[in-house]
DNA sequence: TCCTGGCAGTCGGTATCGTTGACTGCCAAC
DNA sequence: GTTGGCAGTCAACGATACCGACTGCCAGGA
């Protein structure tokens, strides 16, 4: 599709401008990187990669940026799987093998530990509690009126649902719906929620009134699973235009915006997702970088960051993909 | 300490500049504001405000804008307790009508209903788990090295935290533990945490083991309590400059030094810290508004708004007192 | 004594206008 | 196919001037 010189200057103008954020010219091409042509030659090569939409120039008289093609090309092509600087890989290992207590927290230092690494946005999607096995259930009764669903997963993750229960309710039918789930769910997932059927001791009077408004409960909140979001600040030092920064802070904090994008590209089974490409236009200044978190060949959650379009694409690859494997590492074996 | 004309004149330059967000010239003040004298004489008064340090010019030939001390005064002495309109106190009183399920997506949209009405950044405490009752306390087995101490309050919160555990211990030393640790905390508080002894079973190898990492486990939880903030991105809004809003972004990143900003002037007593007047620099170009949550007379979280010096403050203060309020009837009453 | 209108002075903001410099595209020569 | 050279374009920058929104001050009037 591109021979080898175009190939080159494509690269070479994409790491400029990652470096620099400034329009790369012909001439800075010519003298820095190892092509040994003129910068005249170079020039009209640009051209021709600006027919064919990897570059924009943009004003005559400016030197060329890359389009969301050309960081496409560059991504698929000419990235290398860029290992990471040995800093880096050490800084990660010590905060995996550190990490320890709840997995919310270490889901939360994930994110900011990537943010940190990258210097841009980061979201950490915790796992789904959809595949985790359930390790117990239980109620407990707050009041006359409502009641506790406190469900452990085999992660160590605690979910709760609070729900509202008949004041008549007795304690020991609160006691045969708690059996009753804890029977259907125990050792088995979320997903057979569905599978809860009458408790057969309805003899109590109530008793699957209660369950049933805790597998309703249960049920929401398997959709909404923990998300974690740090560095949206680095967003402002990332643009020169303040409209931007605002449009892009305001999109990322409409959580679920960000999350079904994340999700949506990891589905695809993309890795990197460039400008328009993932379709969110507020943010079509930006790329996001993902990786699934995978335990036991199971995909529980994603990492990824999100940044400028000229951002350090092999660097956040590398990064993210470490991170999400250390961290698929780091939940197997607990 | 200031005359009727002279607290006149201030309160029109403070409430015309949180309309506008520019300096207010004399003119103006003698046109729209009511007071009855010509330009002339209020720029004779504004000298004086300016003297005695209520306003400042931006610059010589620019009208006057509030210094932190001019906002002050305004708060102080001119700020009427600002009413909410209708529209605003039925979209609070619809909102905790509506509200419930768990406590933390409560709190969490209790924060984005404050930024919607005060288009500012948004703070909230959660109730601090110290002084609520514990409802139970379970710990269930993991792994052979891992388990997870559940803590159900009497609000319905949830806490836990993962603890290690030997690999030799039995399960009914398990049951052992948690049946000693329900029974010193249940109907009682975390604060009672330090007053857990020894289980006197020690004859099972490692029940007080595991009691000492429950215990310890508990008492750092107390520490971070839950915070739940939204609308930073309003702070890209609130000013031009953009090194303002970074600098401004990056610290509300950093959780802890909110926290203990809104902490602090909750424990003074204040209601509003205006400019430096809170002592954190990076932030000395906002004001922050704050209300005490309070439950059965005890104070167990705050509430709170922060945005720009130049900020509405007695729509933010009124806003603020009405939420707070109502969250503490709300929480009081489940 | 206090208030007022008038006037001179200050200074940011905007518009205009060259100048500069970093580019490009094109072309003729190699 | 490659190169050096050259004319052309245009953003960025600085200088200049002008305008407009202020202020401070002062002398005259209630």
């Amino acid at each position: 599709m591109l021979d080898d010189r175009k190939t080159a200057i494509l690269s070479a103008v994409v790491n400029q401008y990652i470096a620099t954020a400034l329009p790369v010219g012909s001439s800075h091409i010519a003298t820095a990187s190892g092509i040994g042509v003129s910068s005249a030659t170079i020039r009209h090569e640009m051209a021709v990669l600006e027919q064919e939409g990897f570059l924009v120039q943009p004003h005559t008289s400016a030197g060329r940026i890359p389009t969301d093609k050309g960081y496409r090309f560059f991504v698929d092509h000419l990235a290398t799987p860029g290992r990471l600087d040995d800093v880096t890989s050490r800084h990660v290992g010590e905060f995996f093998d550190a990490a320890h207590g709840r997995l919310e927290e270490m889901l939360h230092r994930t994110s900011d530990l990537l943010t940190t690494l990258t210097h841009s946005a980061a979201v950490v999607l915790g796992p789904s509690a959809q595949p985790i096995p359930v390790r117990t259930v239980q109620i407990v009764r707050l009041s006359s009126v409502a009641a506790t669903v406190v469900v452990v997963f085999a992660t160590g993750v605690v979910h709760s649902e609070v729900i509202e229960i008949a004041e008549t309710l007795s304690d020991s039918a609160l006691l045969a719906a708690a059996a009753h789930l804890a029977h259907s769910l125990e050792g088995s997932t979320l997903a057979s929620l569905a599978d809860v059927g009458p408790s057969g001791v309805d003899a109590i009077a109530g008793v699957d009134d209660v369950v049933r408004s805790a597998v309703a409960a249960l049920q929401v909140q398997s959709v909404d699973d923990h998300v974690y979001m740090g560095g949206a600040s680095t967003m402002a030092d990332a643009f020169d235009a303040v409209e931007v920064v605002r449009q892009v802070l305001h999109t990322l904090e409409q959580q679920f915006v960000v999350v079904s994008l994340v999700r949506d590209i990891v589905d695809r089974g993309m890795s990197v997702a460039i400008g328009v490409e993932h379709g969110v236009e507020p943010l079509s200044a930006c790329s996001v970088v993902v990786a699934p978190v995978v335990v036991d060949g199971q995909h529980v959650g994603s990492v990824g960051v999100l940044g400028p379009t000229r951002m350090n694409y092999p660097q956040a690859l590398a990064t993210v993909d470490m991170v999400s494997d250390r961290l698929g590492k780091r939940l197997g074996d607990s």
